[in-house]
DNA sequence: CTTGCATCTGTAGTCACTACAGATGGTAGA
DNA sequence: TCTACCATCTGTAGTGACTACAGATGCAAG
């Protein structure tokens, strides 16, 4: 019934597709708490497991770890503060909208320049002229 | 008809949006050459200018500085490899391409999840009970 | 017995800046 | 003349989120 810290950093790294650098980077920063020792080795249990998993998720979505150090604590404390979550999900939807955008100017002008740069030009390279004005 | 460098940092710094810390940086790891000096300040001219507005122009379209340094290569020895730019900014427009795939993925799950996490739900937070699993 | 593996600590490197602290020199106003 | 302000200078350290190493330790299998 009790957790029962069983897990070595190596398979928590491979249950939770996170490099085991990372994971120590995490506790060291205070993203995870320090796990049980058995001698120098770090154990962790399913609760561990979660949590990572949480952080990842977080991170894939491309939260900041400012960001998911807040979203644990509200996950810890049970959920009362929907709005406070959604407010940051929101915050981070229009990060990502934005970047979209600048992505997608950045296709659109590099898929033109290498389209001129195909159509053999006499005399320069179009690319580095565009880039030279 | 010298190019007559009279353009301090600060100017330079207005007339291609780049911070005057930058510039500095630049220097320092090589992508502008050190400018003529009168006493401790540095002087510019057209030529520095229309340098730092090419290394801008390549940034805004997101090529690494060690891409731009070869650019820079490049545009001085005359456009012989127009060949050698189209590769770069063919492998420039697949970065760009995949990191808006990247962000359309979280873009759509942000979506939902604010969606989901504005309808009310009796219990938990949706957002934070889907970062769980 | 030694080879290999997993783990450990601690530090430094990555990328592209950005932010200071503290010095210097020149001009302009009171 | 004093002082306030401005731009500039050098040098170093901080950012975010890792990643990469060096070098030690301990255990089990061949």
């Amino acid at each position: 019934m009790a957790p029962s810290s069983t897990i070595p950093i190596g398979e928590l790294s491979r249950l939770t597709g996170c490099n085991i650098e990372t994971i120590r980077y995490y506790e060291r920063i205070g993203i995870l708490p320090a796990p049980v020792r058995y001698g120098r080795f770090r154990r962790y249990d399913s609760a561990g497991v979660r949590r990572l998993a949480f952080v990842r998720r977080a991170r894939e979505l491309g939260f900041p770890l400012d960001t998911v150090r807040t979203l644990l604590l509200l996950a810890e404390g049970g959920s009362h503060s929907c709005d406070q979550v959604r407010q940051m999900a929101e915050g981070q939807l229009a990060e990502v909208l934005a970047k979209r955008a600048d992505l997608d100017r950045m296709a659109a002008v590099l898929g033109d320049l290498v389209e001129a740069c195909g159509a053999g030009d006499a005399g320069g390279c179009p690319l580095l002229e565009a880039l030279s004005d």
